[in-house]
DNA sequence: CACTCTAGGGAACGATCGTTCTCAATGCAA
DNA sequence: TTGCATTGAGAACGATCGTTCCCTAGAGTG
C-alpha cells in the first residue's frame, strides 16, 4: 500500500471531460467500493469482495486500477467531488449570507439522516490508514482545507471577521463525528443552533 | 474479531483494586498496543509486531488475553480512563463555572501539542472497525456519551440552559479531529473561543 | 539425584490478503 | 474455414493474518 501521488493535485483535476455515458468500468468500481469501504471500513474488504459487489472480474479491476491504494484514491476523490457540489447546491439556494453560512448544516443534517451514514469517509479514513500510507493523509488534508477555504470565503462575503471561519468548520467536523457515533441526526441541528450564535455574535 | 461482551458495562469496571505495581503483563501489553494501533491504526499492526514491542512471548499474550479484539477492547478503555482523568484533573483546578467549561478545551491543546497526537482514537478505532465490530462500536458510543453527560454536569452547574451541552461538545469531537487532520493544535484555541462566545451567549 | 509438572518461546497452521498468470473464448482478416 | 491477436475469468501465488501447538527448560518434590 505505497505510491507517490502528485498529491497537490489529487483533487481538482477531473480530467475526463467525456466522462458522458453513466455506467463505465471505472464508476462502476468506484460506485462498488465506495458502498463497502464506507460501511465496513477499507482493510475490512477485500479485493475479491469488491470484484464481487461490482461484478468484475479481477483482471478488470486490475486494469483500471493499478493497486488497491488506487482505488481507495479514487473513491475520496469521488466523495470530495459529491460532498463539494453537494453543500455549495444548498448554499447556493439561500439568499443572505448568513442563511447561506448555514445552508452548510441543513446539507449535513440531510446527509446524516440517510440510514447507510456513518460519518465522514475522509475522517475513517484517515484513523484507519493515515498512519501508514502518506497518499491517503495528503488526500484528506487537501479535502479539509478545501472545506475550511470554502467556509473562509463564506465568511468574508458575509462581512463577519475571519475568525469565525475556523471555528464553524469545526462545527462542522464536530457534528459529523457526533452523529456518526451516536447514530442520530440531532448534531446536525445542535451545530447549527451554534453556528447561528456564532454568527450573530461576530457583528 | 467478534465477541459478545456485556457492552453496557464495558466501562467504568475497573475490578482490580489491587492493580498496585505499575509494570505487570497487562499493562505491558495495553500500553504497547495502544502505542501501536494509535500510531499506524489496529488492522495495520499484527500480533507478532505487538509481541515484539512488548517484549512478551504470543504465548503470554494470549494468556492474557483470549483474541485480538479483547486488546483492542482493553485499549480503549485504558484511553478512557486516561482522558476521564485528565479531563477532570483540569476542570477541577479552574475556578469559576465558565472556566470549568472552557478547561476540557485546554486540556485538549495540551493533547493535540504531544508529538503522538493522531485525533481520537475512539474515532480512528470506530471508523475503522465500527462497521464490522459490534463491541467496538460499543465501547466508542460509551465513551462519547460519557464526555456528553460529563459536559452537561459543567453546563448544569453552571446554570447555563441545557441546550449549550450538545453544542460544547460538539466542538470538543471537531476540534479533535481538525487538529488530527491539519496536525496543528490551533483547532483546541478556536474551540475555545467559540465555546466561550456560546456560553456567554446562553445567559 | 531422579522424576514430574508447569510455563514459555516461537515454529507452524489454516485462512485470507493483494496481486499475478494461465489458458480458453472471441473477434477479425485472409 | 483457418490462423492469429486480444481479452477476460478465476485459479494460483507468496506474504501475512490471528491463533494454536509442540517441545524444551527449569522449578518443585520424594
Amino acid at each position: 500500500m505505497t505510491s507517490e501521488h502528485p498529491v497537490t493535485t489529487v483533487l481538482g483535476t477531473n480530467e475526463s471531460p467525456a466522462r458522458a455515458a453513466t455506467s463505465n468500468l471505472r464508476d462502476i468500481i468506484v460506485d462498488a467500493a465506495d458502498r463497502l469501504y464506507y460501511a465496513k471500513g477499507i482493510q475490512s474488504v477485500g479485493m475479491d469482495e469488491l470484484r464481487s459487489a461490482a461484478g468484475v472480474s479481477l483482471k478488470r479491476l486490475y486494469s483500471e486500477f493499478p493497486s488497491k491504494e488506487d482505488i481507495v484514491l479514487a473513491v475520496m476523490q469521488h466523495r470530495h467531488e459529491l460532498w463539494t457540489t453537494g453543500v455549495s447546491a444548498l448554499v447556493d439556494d439561500a439568499e443572505t449570507p448568513r442563511d447561506r453560512l448555514l445552508a452548510v448544516y441543513d446539507y449535513l443534517a440531510g446527509w446524516f439522516s440517510e440510514d447507510s451514514f456513518r460519518g465522514c469517509g475522509f475522517i475513517n479514513a484517515f484513523g484507519e490508514l493515515g498512519g501508514v500510507s502518506p497518499a491517503i493523509a495528503a488526500i484528506t488534508r487537501e479535502h479539509k482545507a478545501s472545506f475550511q477555504d470554502y467556509v473562509a470565503d463564506l465568511v468574508a462575503d458575509a462581512g463577519a471577521p475571519a475568525s469565525l471561519a475556523p471555528q464553524l468548520a469545526i462545527l462542522a467536523e464536530g457534528a459529523q463525528t457526533t452523529a456518526a457515533i451516536t447514530g442520530s441526526s440531532a448534531a446536525a441541528l445542535d451545530a447549527r443552533a451554534a453556528a447561528g450564535t456564532l454568527i450573530d455574535a461576530a457583528r
